[in-house]
DNA sequence: CGGGTTTGACCCGCGC
DNA sequence: GCGCGGGTCAAACCCG
């Protein structure tokens, strides 16, 4: 069964990227950024990102006003890098592939995603590490103006530890199940 | 039959 | 202006 564990995430585009108990910024992207984001789980090879990359969601959109924004308008960027033998993973949202290229110098295909929540318009890519094929890059573009599903369906249980809702199987991972 | 995926074509920005 | 590369579109295809 594929390990999987998150190695690094980026926070691009001039970002703010705040933990829950300080006002710490990281306005570049930081590449060696302690993973403490990192307690995701597997079961019955159904990967699903845990509450801490979800928070990691959150507090982006916490951002302030005046962000900038990329040059389609969409605010932040988040990559994510992490080691794991599937590259689509649920991150409870749920995306349809609509488009995928091979890009210079990779011989990994990228492929794009969107949010087919309506109204929504946050994309991500997912790409193999062209070093080092056991990691994939996944980079959230844009904002969700909706809630998680799959934060709404472990809001429901609420005798569980966030975690624990990882263990069970997620109605969400159909979307992203290989 | 409806929804999701594939894939070639097209568009656009950027560097030369 | 031209070529290249990344991103998106949309028709065809696939599958439940």
């Amino acid at each position: 069964m594929a390990d999987f564990e998150l190695s690094d995430y980026l926070m691009l585009d001039a970002g703010v990227f705040e933990d829950d108990t300080s006002e710490k910024g990281m306005g570049v992207a930081n590449e060696s950024a302690t993973p403490k984001h990192s307690n995701m789980q597997k079961n019955n090879g159904v990967f699903c990102l845990s509450f801490s990359l979800l928070s990691c969601l959150k507090i982006c959109r916490r951002c302030k006003s005046g962000e900038k924004k990329n040059k389609l308008g969409l605010g932040h960027r988040i990559a994510f890098r992490m080691k794991s033998e599937i590259e689509a993973m649920d991150d409870g949202y749920k995306w349809r592939k609509y488009g995928k290229k091979s890009v210079k110098n990779s011989p990994n295909p990228r492929n794009y995603y969107k949010c087919v929540s309506g109204g929504c318009n946050v994309k991500k890519r997912i790409e193999r590490d062209r070093d080092d094929k056991s990691y994939v890059i996944t980079t959230y573009e844009g904002v969700h103006n909706h809630e998680s599903p799959y934060k709404s369906y472990c809001n429901q249980m609420p005798l569980m530890a966030p975690n624990a809702c990882i263990s069970q199987p997620s109605p969400f991972s159909s979307s992203f199940s290989t």
